[in-house]
RNA sequence: UGCCUCGUGGUGUAAUUGGCAACACGUCUGACUCUGGAUCAGAAGAGUCCAGGUUCGAGCCCUGGCGAGGCAGCCA
């Protein structure tokens, strides 16, 4: 109860949840749910969402469930569902026993549809879905009645029990609510409860002809469960009358009533340079855009888990960003700031080149080798130091070497001498290039007395590069990524062409690299810091022959800023 | 020409019952440095969508505009 963390202010469903508690009203026990459908895999925009409603719960001493919404058996798989529960395991939350599926509730679901249409305030429309839709009227014209809005109670329970027994085919008949087809609010103009659907549902077999609605499913869902806040985006906000509409016409107990669920609604997560949308998201799979869900470019939390962003800096990112009502769209470099805040603590040091430029030492002995002690985190004593091999050939990075460099270029250039991090002072002596004028190869010289990187005389080197000796390096597979769009806001496309069109064409350059050898040892996930280059995490797809890194993020980079001045 | 929600530095989020607009990211300086990293110090950048009104005093209250987003699936 002591800094920042308590005194920080509030957003606006703590300040709800902190008011209900005051009053009583939950009894003290607040309980959230996290509701995905499983029909695509989860995304940084449902992070949010998971850390808000886990959050909230972890915060006021309650729970937080999964339910997976499913009630339509068309787009819903159990693949999702694995994924899912793999994700937000993954970021470090934990529904315990409580994963429900809103297919549990089919039942009492089917019961209460009986108990409205008992009480009138359902029917079964046999119009079709463009009869419905014509109807319906638009947000500025009001609606008109259905011809069969007047059934009586017997037909309609008839109907509606035949519709389950499957004495219908799909699309010929509805249950509706019979609410007010003139409602400003289109989400109140008799909305469809039931639809009939011959399909294999992937929980329920094809037990059900009929499957509820959304409208009509998660109401009642966060009731049975006794959900206390019910958390979703703005666009439900319009839906929230509905919410409350069955709700209060299936419960009689006012007491029961004052306590119950109440929906809430904050924006969600928009961010630059990429999409948030399921729909674009699975045609980026689906088309073969990217290589699947989980590729290290999307946005998805398992693509981010691949690119090698940690639990940690996806929940600090969750905590950034706020929560609020106004539309958002946060800069993709807030989510690059809390990855290498966190990799920067933890992050082992090596040293890997990704584009070599072969270096000779010419007067370094042939045939020489030695080991170089080297710190493996600055930021974190306990994480030791190891011993990285030195020869006489070696690779820098080629942009670490410019023949004829500009004013505060401070690197290896003729006449310039820099430090070989952890191992000697060199100076380059001659250039050799190939027919084209390329530069092939650098020889240069060393200072003895250097060793280990220090000047025995004191005299400086203003730039330090990192090297890999050429007889002991391990040769990798490096893979670079960019952003995925051009374009800030994806969505916005030119006449005749969609978001695809503004896909970046260069977000994945796959290189070769060469690593120090200790990290032979690497396993998939692991994260690395190359030195000055960035943060690398080892990509599934190595194996025993072979590591593949990701780069998570580039490290920051001031030279960058100045040299492209 | 309906209904709902929202307008605060470039971005995001704050600002007790009205009382000098704050924090973070980003940007820019400088210091330090065996990573042009990290760290440290500092700066620029909004007068709160607009116009009225109430008030000693308005980002907060009132009125009227303007702008943005959402709603017309048998998707969620």
């Amino acid at each position: 109860m002591n800094n920042t963390e308590e005194t920080r202010s509030l957003h606006f469903i703590e300040e709800i949840i902190e008011e209900d508690l005051k009053s009583g009203k939950h009894s003290g026990k607040i309980l959230t749910r996290f509701p995905p459908e499983p029909n695509g895999y989860l995304h940084i925009g449902h992070a949010k969402s998971i850390c808000l409603n886990f959050g909230l719960a972890q915060k006021y001493n309650g729970r937080c469930n999964l339910r997976f919404d499913d009630t339509n058996p068309l787009t819903e798989e159990t693949e999702y569902v694995d994924s899912i529960r793999k994700d937000i395991q993954w970021l470090g939350f934990d529904w315990e026993d409580r994963e429900f599926y809103a297919s549990d509730y089919f039942g009492q679901l089917y019961e209460w549809a009986i108990l409205l249409i008992k009480k009138g305030l359902a029917y079964v429309d046999d119009h079709s879905a463009e009869e419905v839709a014509e109807s319906r009227g638009t947000p500025t014209r009001p609606g008109k009645e259905s011809p069969f809005r007047n059934r009586s109670v017997e037909e309609n329970l008839d109907l509606f029990i035949r519709m389950n027994k499957g004495e219908f085919p799909d699309g010929t008949k509805v249950l509706r609510a019979k609410i007010d087809m003139a409602s400003p609010n289109m989400h109140m103009r008799d909305p469809v409860m039931y639809r009939i659907k011959h399909a294999v549902h992937h929980r329920t077999g094809n037990k059900w002809c009929i499957y509820p609605m959304y409208d009509y499913a998660h109401g009642q869902s966060d009731f049975i469960e006794g959900i206390t806040h019910s958390i979703c985006t703005l666009e439900f906000e319009v839906h929230r009358p509905l919410y409350d509409w069955f709700l209060d016409n299936i419960i009689d107990d006012p007491l029961v009533n004052f306590s119950r669920t109440r929906q809430y609604e904050f924006a969600r997560l928009n961010l630059n340079y990429t999409v948030m949308s399921k729909r674009m998201l699975l045609k980026l799979v689906k088309e073969n855009y990217v290589n699947g869900w989980d590729d290290p470019r999307m946005p998805t939390i398992s693509g981010l888990r691949r690119r090698g962003y940690t639990p940690e800096s996806i929940r600090d990112f969750a905590d950034r960003v706020g929560v609020a009502k106004r539309e958002n769209v946060i800069d993709m470099s807030l989510l690059e700031f809390c990855i290498r805040e966190d990799l920067n603590k933890k992050a082992q040091r090596i040293l890997t080149v990704i584009n070599p430029l072969k270096v000779i030492i010419e007067n370094y002995p042939e045939g020489q080798t030695e080991e170089l002690e080297a710190v493996n985190n600055p930021e974190d004593e306990i994480m030791g130091t190891r011993h990285v091999p030195f020869s006489r050939t070696i690779y820098i990075e080629r942009d670490d070497f410019m023949e004829d460099p500009p004013k505060k270029y401070f690197r290896l250039s003729p006449g310039n001498e820099v430090r070989l991090r952890y191992a000697y002072f060199i100076k380059c002596n001659k250039v050799i290039k190939n027919a084209n004028g390329d530069i092939t190869e650098l020889r240069c010289s060393y200072d003895p007395q250097s060793k280990g990187g220090k000047s025995p005389d004191g005299r400086k080197v203003k730039g330090t590069i990192h090297w890999v000796s050429v007889q002991h390096a391990i040769e990798t597979e490096i893979r670079l990524y960019d952003r995925l769009f051009l374009k800030e806001d994806p969505a916005e496309a030119g006449v005749n062409q969609t978001f695809i069109d503004n896909l970046n064409p260069d977000s994945l350059q796959i290189v070769k690299g060469y690593t120090e050898p200790c990290a032979s040892e690497a396993r998939p996930f692991d994260k690395f810091q190359f030195e000055r280059l960035g943060y690398f995490c080892v990509d599934p797809d190595s194996d025993s022959g072979k590591l593949v890194f990701n780069r998570t993020v580039t490290l920051r980079d001031s030279w960058a800023k100045i040299s492209s001045r």
